[in-house]
DNA sequence: AACTATTTATAAGA
DNA sequence: TTCTTATAAATAGTT
């Protein structure tokens, strides 16, 4: 839509669907909010990111709301109720639908990592793989980086401890030839760690 | 918003509101949409006109969702709840419970996917790749298994119409040689890719 | 419904 | 996260 229009499919990238998700959501909200003011609407918008947060919007009562739309689609089940066996029931649902979601998550969670796969087919496995394989180089790609920064802060920690050793050479009387070389033997080593570290953790752009 | 900007009341003339209704409502359900598709969330969306008619849309379902709403909103409400009050209070702390460890198992999910990689030390990033890379040597350890056992029926069929062709073969007056030689060219075909995979697959024992 | 001049929303980048 | 900005999308008023 903008500096480059996209396709409407799910966002790859976790950062940039966070923030397309903070935005739209806000755009969504206010556009919902419109057009309640504006055409005398009653509206219930209900958003679940994808970590589980909730985030709503009601032109009234969310409750009301829900329950006006219950009346809307219920246009069968009549049973008397006694008392409140609908809370009962209603609670029941809800812990049979979040441990039927639970259950899932678990074998998902079992599967990506590698058990419960003897009833798959073919098709469904090579599936599995590339998912897994998308997890690891994330997971390689992150603990590079990682690395990379622990790696250049130390190198600065060095820069510095060798301009002090440096002061103090020249104070002391030592030769600037042997601190140029003391210099290069620690770069040298630390840029040997760097490029056997990019090769084993493939990654992005060696340092 | 357009030829000229609007205010953000109530539209007066009846038409021109619910024209303005029937505009701005399929945009809504076009932005609730493309949300849903791009950042993977949940949504429902429900909208009464002034005249009492329901639209709705649900990027799952909105029952489920209204349920899922239930149980976020409910955070607080703890009445005592005489008689019965005990049941209840058991299955709210079951389903407490079991939110929590679901939030906890999808946590898990996300992270073994590679995302929300951020906040990790570089120890548990590592402890995370071990993990993964055991799941996908043992989806890959299946995978070859799968293949094998494929390849295997696949040799065993080839031999049975071997024996049938050499039966005829030699009811027909044909030579053992010639039979043999063909015999050969499968096995050795279907043994090249049994190395080939053997490779591709990281196979336990090349079979 | 279609059109279109403008306003809004927003993707990408800082 | 928030701001900026170029461009896509939505839409108010008109036909």
């Amino acid at each position: 839509m903008v500096r480059q229009k996209i396709q409407i499919k799910k966002i790859d990238n976790l950062t940039a669907r966070q923030v397309t998700f903070s935005k739209r959501r806000r755009g969504l909200f206010k556009k919902a909010q419109e057009l309640s003011t504006l055409c005398d609407a009653d509206i219930g918008l209900i958003v679940f990111s994808a970590t589980g947060k909730l985030f709503e919007y009601s032109s009234s009562s969310m409750m009301q709301l829900i329950d006006k739309h219950k009346v809307h689609s219920d246009r069968d089940m009549d049973s008397p109720d006694q008392l409140q066996s609908f809370n009962l029931q209603s609670e029941k649902k809800n812990y049979g639908i979040l441990s039927r979601e639970f259950a899932e998550k678990n074998r998902e969670l079992r599967q990506l990592n590698g058990e419960e796969l003897q009833g798959l087919g073919l098709e469904e496995l090579m599936k599995l793989e590339k998912i897994v394989e998308g997890g690891i180089s994330r997971v390689m790609k992150i603990k590079g980086e990682k690395f990379m920064r622990e790696i250049s802060s130390l190198k600065k920690k060095q820069a510095r401890l060798n301009e002090v050793e440096g002061h103090n050479a020249i104070e002391g009387g030592h030769s600037a030839d042997s601190i140029t070389t003391n210099h290069s033997l620690v770069n040298g080593h630390l840029d040997y760690i760097d490029s056997v570290t990019s090769l084993k953790l493939g990654l992005p752009i060696p340092y």
